[in-house]
DNA sequence: CATCTGACGACCG
DNA sequence: GCGGTCGCCAGAT
């Protein structure tokens, strides 16, 4: 299926690390497609070793809701996160997926903020 | 075809 | 730091 990238990149996710649904979607090309890799984490077949627990919101919060709230808190800090109020420190355990081939990165930003 | 809804994210007050 | 709003995409109703 389609989702077949995101898992792929998912699995890629080193124990003790974590990844945003953001992040995600914009290392797979899906700029804005934030909700797509959620949608995709909530098609995890089960049983395939799919570290879907190490994939959070923006900021490193759970965003899920229960009951798998407590199991992703519980697997993330099997792992050694440090899990606080159904968030972690994003900045200290977020992975930045890796390349074979180095790239030059431009400094890609968002449209100026509208006057709203 | 119109709306709603969701394992999202960023901005604003 | 928190809650509300808007933008975005796709599937469901």
């Amino acid at each position: 299926m389609s989702f077949d990238p995101v898992y792929r990149l998912v699995k890629q996710i080193p124990r003790g690390r974590v990844l945003t649904y953001g992040a995600l979607a914009r290392a797979l090309g899906l700029p804005g497609g934030a909700r797509t890799a959620g949608r995709a984490m909530g098609a995890t077949p089960r049983g395939q070793a799919i570290p879907w627990h190490r994939v959070l919101g923006a900021n490193g919060k759970i965003l899920i809701r229960e009951p798998y709230a407590s199991l992703q808190k519980k697997l993330l800090e099997s792992e050694g996160i440090a899990v606080v109020e159904s968030r972690i420190n994003i900045k200290k355990y977020l992975w930045t997926p890796q390349r074979k081939k180095s790239r030059t990165i431009k400094k890609s930003r968002r449209p100026l903020p509208k006057s709203k």
